[in-house]
DNA sequence: CAAAAAGTATCGCTACTCCGAACAAATATG
DNA sequence: CATATTTGTTCGGAGTAGCGATACTTTTTG
C-alpha cells in the first residue's frame, strides 16, 4: 500500500525523530497531507513541497522523486572518477557527458 | 514576468536546441504547459514533471526547484551526470572512465 | 489508570495543474 | 514575394493538490 516515495519520507522522518505534525510545520505542510504522502497512493506532490520536505529531511529532491528504490552504495572507484571528472575543463566534461548519453541509449 | 524556474528551463532548453514541442514530448508534457512553466507566474509544477524535465535537460531537480541562485548550473549538470553514470552497467562505466583518462592526457 | 500525544482516516473546499485545440507569429521554402 | 511549415501563445475545462476541520484509534508518559 505504500509507495517508494512514502516509504522514503517515513523512514527519513522516523530517523530524525519527527512526528507527522513536526515534519508538517517544518515543511509548511499539514499533518494530514504528510500522512497522505506516506500512506496513500499514488501521491503526486508539487515540486515545491518535495523541495521543502527534502531540505528538512536532509536529502535531495531527486532522491525523493526517483521512483526506483535506489540503494545507494558508495563506490570508491566511482567517487574517484567523479572527482577527476570535476576537475576537467568544461568542454571535456561536455564530451564525456555526451559519451554517456550515447552509451546509455542501448538500455 | 518570468520566474527563476522559467528562465532556467528556457535557457537549458535553448542550449540544447529544443523547441517547446520537443521538450514536451521528451518529458511527457504538453507544449502549452512547458510554455506556461517558462512564462507564466508563478508556476507550481508537480515533482514528477520537474523530475522528468530535469532529467531531459541534464540537471538535478534541486537546481530547478531552488528559487534562490544557490545552486550553479555547472554543479547541477555534474551531479546529474554522475547520478546517471552510477546507474550504468560496470562495463559501460569502465568505458567512460577510460574515456576520461584519455581526454585527461593533454593540457 | 488517565491524560496527552501521535497516528489514521474522511470530507468539503479552493486554487492550481496540465491538457487539447485553436490561434498568432515567425521562419523556411519555392 | 506567397504560402507552407514550424514555433510560440492563448484559453476553457477536467481533474486534483493540499488545506483545515473533525473524529477515531493507538501509543506514550506520568
Amino acid at each position: 500500500m505504500a509507495t517508494p516515495l512514502g516509504e522514503k519520507i517515513r523512514d527519513l522522518r522516523k530517523a530524525k525523530g519527527y512526528t507527522l505534525d513536526r515534519l508538517a510545520e517544518l515543511s509548511d505542510s499539514s499533518k494530514s497531507y504528510i500522512w497522505e504522502l506516506e500512506n496513500k497512493n499514488p501521491p503526486r506532490p508539487s515540486a515545491e513541497k518535495i523541495g521543502k520536505i527534502a531540505a528538512v529531511l536532509g536529502v535531495t529532491a531527486d532522491y525523493l522523486i526517483d521512483p526506483t528504490d535506489a540503494i545507494k552504495v558508495e563506490d570508491a572507484t566511482d567517487n574517484a572518477f567523479f572527482r577527476k571528472y570535476r576537475e576537467m575543463d568544461p568542454t571535456t566534461k561536455e564530451k564525456i557527458r555526451r559519451m554517456l548519453d550515447v552509451l546509455g541509449d542501448d538500455e
